[in-house]
DNA sequence: GATGATTTTTGAACGTCGTTCAAAAAATCG
DNA sequence: CGATTTTTTGAACGACGTTCAAAAATCATC
């Protein structure tokens, strides 16, 4: 009968999150109410205190489970005998696929922010990180005499733009461009980048 | 004495736009409060509503205000001898330079979501337009054959990038780097692909 | 299984927020 | 100056995240 308590303190962690993934999904991280998750997962208002220390400790689990959607995403068994340059255009193309694909999750992931009396915790950070290597993997062959810092720091570079590119389309912020569109401009300077990466390296700069 | 209303109206709204601007740039857009603003202009809590139709509205004006100094830095009399690559080089430098100086006011650039029941109104989404502009005109330089539609489109996907870069580190969520490395790498990025673009060009792609 | 101790769950209540609107204050007019 | 209109006010409202005393459930001991 040990852990019986534990057993169902996680159960009622696991239906909040997914009730909070299900809102999120469906009306957007501002439209996230403690009370319609709650309700969803079953439990008492103060319930989801009893779990969580707050809402944003709640929402840093959801993001978790969604940057490990994306992971399973991008590193499915794509074919190993891919050029590095195709390998990244395919990431790129799976992030934004993954983008358009989760729209209301995948922003969570970048508006919310957490209060400056509880900060990211470090394991929630470290769980960006899969994001660097899988770039930096593709970007190790193109440049292999690349010390390793620089890459990672480059890797962050690349995949900032990749980003910056699709994030500017889908807030709608600028005018909005027809997916297919969208996908050839993150497409080609992915390969605008990986072909500068080698003319630079062969250029010894 | 025809306008005196309008006069007061006006320096009313002045007054509230420079409060929540000082406000914003101080402690940023999440720890606004419609009191401290109306305080800080010295006019009841009610009176922010006879000249705005909420908060939302307000912050639309402080933005429009930061666009319009982000606008004065990035067309600042910048030697026209300068080659299109160059240009574009200051434009990135500049941008990101400002978004380290005012990183609150530009942060809110972004981060202000107007509720659906509100939307952002057109005048100010086409003041995001000189972005592209400015951008479009090296552009044009660099590829004078592409159709001023896609060099339109190109130079929105060129801002992405930029911006993407600058803000995945300025908002912390990865690893900080250093400044003078974020510029380089910044740096690097727009050479990188101002010389694909050339390239592109070259090899008549 | 009954009884009391302990733990878990509950939801009313609190403080804060954006927003509203009846009433007070000020300005204008005859 | 009194009447009328306009402007300004700030108490009040509803919604929110969060707390915590009390109720309900569970456990321990006989």
């Amino acid at each position: 009968m040990a852990g019986r308590r534990e057993e169902k303190r996680e159960d009622l962690k696991a239906r909040l999150i997914e009730a909070a993934r299900e809102r999120i999904a469906r009306d957007g991280l501002t439209n996230l109410r403690a009370r319609d998750i709650t309700q969803d997962a079953g439990c008492a208002l103060g319930g989801l205190y009893t779990v969580f220390s707050d809402l944003a400790e709640l929402v840093i689990h959801v993001n978790s489970a969604t940057l490990k959607a994306l992971e399973a995403k991008l590193t499915l068994p794509e074919a190993r005998d891919k050029s590095p340059t195709d390998r990244l255009r395919n990431l790129a193309q799976g992030y934004l696929a993954f983008a358009v694909e989760h729209r209301n999750l995948w922003k969570a992931l970048f508006d919310h922010f957490p209060p400056d009396t509880s900060p990211t915790p470090q394991w929630h950070l470290d769980e960006h990180l899969f994001l660097m290597d899988v770039i930096a993997e593709p970007l190790a062959e193109l440049q292999p005499d690349m010390p390793p810092e620089d890459r990672a720091i480059r890797a962050r570079t690349l995949f900032g733009a990749v980003h910056g590119v699709v994030s500017i389309s889908l807030e709608g912020r600028f005018v909005g461009l027809p997916l297919e569109r969208l996908a050839r401009e993150v497409d080609e300077l992915v390969q605008t980048i990986a072909a500068g990466a080698v003319r630079r390296r062969e250029a010894g700069a």
